[in-house]
DNA sequence: GCCGTTTTCGGCCCGACTGTTTTCAGTCG
């Protein structure tokens, strides 16, 4: 998988061509092939393979022939040609705030300055201030950016940044009694990765707003303090922008400041079409500049004749079509899931026991919860030997014994080994009622060696479920080197379900996959993975990566009621074993 | 450079803020 490489040239291409001084429109539309195929769900040197390159959306002919001398020699001319003539370390440079490609490129030509070092350098000898167009204070503000360009840890993990949204929020509702409050933004779309925390209020007193925000507690600086926008720096780093509006334009603003860039384009595109024109404060009649709405999200969708889009969805994937025909999908919902299907206990490496992790199921308003140990091979997680499964057994009897409201299921989480067997015997296998399996070792393994494990491991008929399909960890490993279409068809043939790993870390599989597993019959399972009783709680996470993939409830295997979650789990080992025999 | 139920040519989303400016360029979201 090529994608975000090939992505990756293409908006590199595109910050040259802006530095460069070249039409915005063509900056615009490497910058759109960019996107497209870092979305793109399958392979790009496939579709490339296929001839299908200009297929995509934002792909014509000038960049499909591009990508593919790219994809055949591992060179573009064209960028190495721009290359020549804009050093590519201003890329870099244009990522500082407060430095736009025209700024870099002045710094370049005027003072040779290609890195942040050099820059930094500048602006220590106060060299910055007699350019042309720019005096003290754009020095200072661009040094103020190199110092935020240097702290900068990168995106963090909506696990991280929803809790800490939902505490700000909770505090300046109890500290001000203002109604209108929402997340905007990356975090309210339910993004895996946020960059910064957008924050929209609604109020005729924008001042007091301001005034307790800049003091809350989790305020470590303020960046920026103004009558209806402030920013402030949190004391793990994160920048937080608050921006009060008036009642009447709330939903035309949060529907602006929840995006995406591309969603809102796109909108305002049919917008024009339909004879309106939006912006964060209404929707407003083109002949008359008469104000139609904006007091309410709904507003805008509805004037343009579209269902209501959920934040999830807002990718310009597909979703504002569907909205406008009506047949946007009712996405699987925190309320359908009815229980969690992989989840550890202190018998291999979690935390709790059974009965804490079954209490803590109850408390959610689960039908069943299984519990799918480590076996045996995983030793550094303390896998257990089918002898201690036994005894965990009849643990688990009686907490069922007990409390007929929530079904413990006997699972485990097989180790697939490196020849694609599992490290637990069939028999003892066939004794489970949900069996998992996934890969914990050898991830470096070439493609078709990977791709050969999964499949034996998926031919077994008594796995029901890949836990954590692609093993990828955001910002930390890379996914296997697998094909998701191949992987696809296999489960889809073996009858096996794919988990939707719930942990903030992972969300594997990706939305663009999970979108397209579903599609194709394949069951998919939300699954927390949860090492101890509080961990229950990231299958919101999972739930939201679900929404995000267009998945609906009847895609989702633990949306199941018990009865036809038992019947489809016992399904596969009926269907298989007929076929041996 | 891409794209087409108004177009194969002529369009391409919208506005705020800031600083350096006497009317606007650049950056940002």
């Amino acid at each position: 998988m090529r994608n975000q490489e090939v992505a990756k040239i293409l908006h590199d291409i595109s910050v040259l061509l802006d530095i460069k001084g070249e039409s915005r429109f063509r900056v615009v539309a490497y910058e759109e092939a960019a996107r497209r195929i870092e979305n793109w769900p399958e392979p790009i040197e496939e579709v490339w393979k296929n001839g299908k390159l200009e297929d995509i959306p934002g792909i014509g002919q000038s960049i499909a022939s591009k990508i593919a001398e790219y994809l055949a020699t591992g060179k573009m001319a064209y960028y190495e040609e721009l290359t020549r003539e804009i050093p590519p370390e201003l890329i870099e440079l244009t990522e500082i705030p407060g430095v736009g490609p025209k700024i870099a490129r002045l710094l370049y030509e005027q003072l040779g300055i290609k890195t942040p070092e050099d820059l930094e350098r500048a602006i220590q000898e106060k060299k910055l201030r007699n350019l042309p167009r720019l005096g003290a204070k754009s020095e200072e503000k661009i040094a103020r950016g190199l110092e935020m360009f240097r702290r900068k840890t990168g995106r963090m993990l909506l696990g991280q940044a929803l809790p800490l949204v939902e505490g700000i929020v909770a505090l300046l509702r109890e500290r001000t009694g203002v109604e209108k409050i929402s997340p905007a933004g990356s975090i309210r779309r339910m993004k895996e990765t946020i960059g910064d925390i957008d924050i929209l209020v609604a109020s005729s007193r924008p001042q007091l707003i301001m005034d307790v925000f800049v003091a809350l507690p989790q305020v470590r600086e303020v960046l920026a303090k103004g009558d209806t926008k402030s920013s402030i720096v949190t004391h793990e780093g994160i920048q937080v922008d608050v921006r009060v509006v008036e009642e009447e334009c709330f939903g035309a603003a949060l529907q602006y400041f929840t995006g995406s860039k591309a969603h809102n384009i796109k909108l305002r595109e049919i917008a024009l079409k339909k004879g309106f024109k939006v912006n964060e404060y209404g929707v407003f009649r083109l002949d008359t500049n008469e104000r139609v709405g904006g007091e309410r999200e709904e507003d805008i969708y509805e004037i343009l004749g579209m269902e209501w889009i959920p934040p999830e969805l807002r990718e310009d994937q597909g979703e504002i079509e569907c909205a406008l025909e009506k047949k946007l999908p009712v996405l699987v919902d925190m309320k359908d899931i009815r229980g969690d299907l992989h989840v550890h206990s202190h018998w291999s490496d979690g935390v709790a026991s059974i009965e804490e992790m079954a209490q803590a199921a109850l408390a959610r308003g689960y039908q069943y919860l299984a519990i799918c140990d480590h076996t045996q091979s995983l030793a550094v997680a303390s896998g257990l030997t089918p002898e201690e499964i036994h005894e965990r057994e009849r643990e688990i009897q009686r907490w069922n014994e007990r409390h007929p409201e929530l079904l413990v299921l006997n699972g485990v989480e097989a180790n697939i080994l490196s020849d694609g067997s599992l490290d637990f015997p069939d028999k003892e296998l066939a004794l489970l009622e949900v069996v998992v399996a996934g890969l914990h070792s050898g991830l470096t393994q070439k493609e078709e060696k990977i791709l050969k494990r999964l499949e034996l491991a998926m031919k077994n008929p008594y796995v029901q479920i890949i836990s954590h399909p692609t093993g990828r960890i955001i910002g930390k490993r890379e996914a296997y080197e697998i094909n998701c279409d191949v992987l696809f068809a296999m489960a889809k043939a073996t009858h096996t379900s794919l988990e939707l790993n719930a942990q903030p870390e992972r969300l594997d599989l990706r939305d663009v996959d999970a979108r397209k597993a579903a599609q194709e019959g394949i069951k998919i399972v939300i699954s927390t993975d949860a090492h101890d009783p509080g961990s229950l709680e990231y299958m919101r996470y999972g739930v939201a990566q679900a929404r995000r993939a267009w998945l609906r409830k009847e895609d989702v295997l633990n949306t199941f009621d018990r009865e036809e979650l038992l019947e489809f789990l016992a399904r596969k080992r009926k269907l298989l074993l007929r076929e041996e025999h």
